[in-house]
DNA sequence: TAGCTTATGTTGGTTAGGATACATAAGGAT
DNA sequence: ATCCTTATGTATCCTAACCAACATAAGCTA
């Protein structure tokens, strides 16, 4: 049983930052689940009723048009949470938030987060620090979405999606790649065609592998290292709460 | 004095949100300030000081890219504050705050924000809910970045800057809206031209003037409702805390 | 192995907006 | 009034990305 805790705990940076008591206190309602491909998490305008934690899972969020085009905001791994609006008030929000890659994760149900989030305690700074780097991840979002090429945005993409996976190996086609970028799916053909050409990844229906994962962070634009930089500082290793 | 500190208290949804209690024990801090066009309230990457409550001033958030091309992601008037990473943690974001529209605005250290944040109460909560507002229109900047036509993007600009405004007309250059929108001067004279041409403006060497408001609603984008629905629904004027 | 579905590749035409360069014109300063 | 600065207008060329339509090809199923 203890030992079977540790490692859960290890699995978010959340769950990994928080002192003994409050996790002794979390842990009773901390429930795992699967995140399979494509499974919604929360839908625009709707209240959440779980704070999601993934592991191996991917979370993005998502905007939709009413044209029905849509763009990625934001990308979640183990590194947060998804469901802010639970705390941040208002109960939702106007992003769809789907599983991008398949895996598991943790969720804990929002009436329990909002009563120790209104404590002012260490769940309160950890969930804002974290909320911190959406926001940051959302400035770059709306800047590149203005200033750099699909090329570029597209090796963005891949970035951020690897930092928070294990291995080196994406299981995505280029359509959905298309709908998150929001861009059509023959610019993503091009884009991940040049940049195979160039020798950094290689794909073939649906697995993209990557083959220099250097060269692919030379192809980028500055979006990608600003905010890596900004979630290492505001998400450390070891958090003096 | 006890007039003059109503008066006050009305010219900020945050201040006019607060109960009497949390009034009282801030309002000693509360200290007024000059906002005039230009005056920079957060350098990317710098801690702030202070937290600032714009009355009649707005405030653009920016992000400036290596190149020195730049764009807005939110905008701030008498309904917020800016300098939200006090509280959120890190103390710093990598966005800077200017003055867009000249005018008066108060502020409070960062330090007497932080104790009353931390104690979970009322400031928290109405900190929190205005925040979401900017995740709202962070989002929808990205999107709108992403899919609408500068035209639909000048329109949207405009009507939001109004929206914190008391008068019709607004003091811009072309210039200066081009930077926020993160494009070129030149499309900024194309797209308000056609719009004077359209009959829903007038403009000269930097003033605009607003003829047909509900026309220019009629052509811009979604985005916008949005952004507006959203303020409305998170910042009522009778909140419940 | 044949057929079907789904993923990826390719082509030609179109367009919004970027880069550059220069023209006009309004208003303040001398 | 003249000059000068600053704001706005315009024109040419260029490119990234859109749109639409269709071609290939990989892998699954029968």
């Amino acid at each position: 049983m203890q030992l079977e805790k540790v490692v859960l705990k290890d699995q978010n940076w959340l769950f990994r930052s928080m002192p003994p008591t409050l996790w002794d206190e979390l842990l009773p309602h901390i429930v795992e689940i699967k995140l399979p491909l494509g499974k919604v998490l929360s839908e625009s305008g709707f209240i959440m009723d779980y704070l999601y934690f993934p592991t191996t899972a991917i979370v993005s969020m998502l905007y939709e048009l009413e044209s029905g085009s849509s763009a990625e905001i934001a990308v979640i791994g183990n590194e947060g949470c998804v469901g802010i609006c639970i705390f941040m008030g208002g109960g939702s929000t106007l992003t769809r938030s789907v599983v991008q890659s398949a895996g598991m994760g943790y969720r804990i149900k929002a009436s329990k987060i909002i009563e120790e989030f209104n404590k002012g305690g260490p769940l309160m700074h950890l969930l804002l620090r974290f909320t911190q780097t959406l926001l940051s991840q959302m400035t770059q979002t709306a800047v590149c979405n203005r200033h750099h090429t699909l090329d570029q945005q597209f090796c963005r993409w891949l970035l951020l999606s690897l930092d928070r996976l294990q291995s080196n190996e994406l299981v995505m086609t280029q359509e959905l790649i298309a709908n998150m970028l929001g861009v059509r799916r023959e610019g993503v053909t091009e884009a991940a065609g040049a940049v195979q050409r160039a020798g950094l990844i290689k794909y073939s229906r649906g697995h993209i592998t990557i083959l220099d994962r250097l060269g692919l962070e030379r192809r980028t634009c500055e979006c990608y290292q600003v905010v890596k930089t900004e979630h290492e500082r505001l998400l450390p290793d070891k958090l003096a709460i």
